[in-house]
DNA sequence: CGTTGTTAGTTACAAAACCAACTGTTAACA
DNA sequence: TGTTAACAGTTGGTTTTGTAACTAACAACG
C-alpha cells in the first residue's frame, strides 16, 4: 500500500499533457523572453493582433480563453514598449481597438519565424499522420474536457 | 501584412499543448482544490509519495522536474496538514525522508481514484491505437524538445 | 427620461511562482 | 586535519497570477 502504488503518473493525461506543454514551451520562450522581454501573455496578444489585425481586449479573450485581467495588463505593457496602439471607438466608447504599430509588426514577424522553424523542428521527430492525430486530438482536449 | 496573415496559432505546437494541458487540468484542480485545498504541486508531491512511496525531496524533484523550492513549500504544507513525516537520514544529515502518515494516503488514495474516472472519461473519447499514439508522443516531447 | 442591468476594461489586494542567496552538512584532497 | 567545493533543503524579496471589486459607458424598459 506505502510501497509501490500501480498508479502511473506518466499515463495520466493531464500530468503527461502539463510536462509535454512545459518543455515544448520552453525554448520558445527563451527566444521572446530574451529577444523582447515578454511573457507569455504578451506574445499571445501580440500573435493575435499579428494575425487577425486590429481587434478589441475582448475578442482577443474569446479566440485566446485568456482572462481579461491578463489580456488588459499584457496590453498595457505592449502599449507603453510602443508594439501596439489604442483607439476608442466612435459610436461605443467602451471599446477600444488594438492594432500593432510598425515595430509590433516587425516583432511579430520575427517571433513567428522562429515559431515555425520551430514547429518544424518539433514536427520533424514523427510522422505526417500521427502528427494530424497528434493536433487532431489536442483540438478536442483542449475545446472541452469531457 | 497586417491584416489576415496566414500563421494558424492553432496549429502552433507549443501553443496548442498548453490550451490542451489548461483545459484538461481544470477538472482534476477543482478535486483537489475544493476537497482538499491543495495547490498543484501539492497534489504532485502527494501523488509521488503515494506511488512510489518513502523518498527523499531530492529524488521527488528528480522524477518530477519541479524545481526544489517549489518541492520545500509543497512539502511544509503537506507535514502542517499532517499527510506527511519527515525523518532525517542518520548517516546524511543533509537528507530527509518523506513518507505518508494514514490520513495522507487516504487522501492519495481518494485523489487516485478522482484521477484513474478522469482519465477514463478523457481517453472514452478517442480510440485505442489514438490514445496509444498520443500517449507516445507526449512522452518524446516531455523528454525534450528537440 | 430614469432606474436597473449589462458590458469593456482597469485596479487593488492576496496568493503563488521565480530566482538568488542562504544554512547546515558531507566530500575531496592538499 | 584544514580548507574549499558540493550538496540538500530553506528563506527572502521580487515578479506574476488570480479574484473581486471597481469605473465608465451603453441598453432595456417602465
Amino acid at each position: 500500500m506505502s510501497i509501490a502504488d500501480d498508479f502511473d503518473l506518466q499515463n495520466f493525461l493531464p500530468y503527461l499533457l502539463n510536462q509535454a506543454a512545459e518543455v515544448s514551451s520552453l525554448r520558445f520562450q527563451q527566444v521572446y523572453k530574451d529577444r523582447y522581454g515578454m511573457l507569455r501573455t504578451e506574445w499571445r496578444v501580440l500573435f493575435h493582433l499579428g494575425i487577425y489585425g486590429k481587434m478589441t481586449a475582448k475578442e482577443i479573450g474569446k479566440r485566446s480563453k485568456m482572462h481579461k485581467t491578463k489580456i488588459s495588463r499584457a496590453v498595457a505593457k505592449l502599449a507603453e514598449r510602443r508594439f501596439l496602439t489604442r483607439h476608442r471607438d466612435g459610436a461605443d466608447r467602451r471599446l477600444e481597438y488594438l492594432e500593432l504599430t510598425e515595430a509590433g509588426q516587425r516583432a511579430y514577424r520575427d517571433l513567428r519565424q522562429v515559431a515555425m522553424e520551430y514547429d518544424s523542428a518539433l514536427a520533424a521527430r514523427f510522422s505526417d499522420a500521427d502528427m494530424a492525430t497528434l493536433k487532431r486530438m489536442l483540438r478536442t482536449l483542449a475545446s472541452d474536457a469531457a
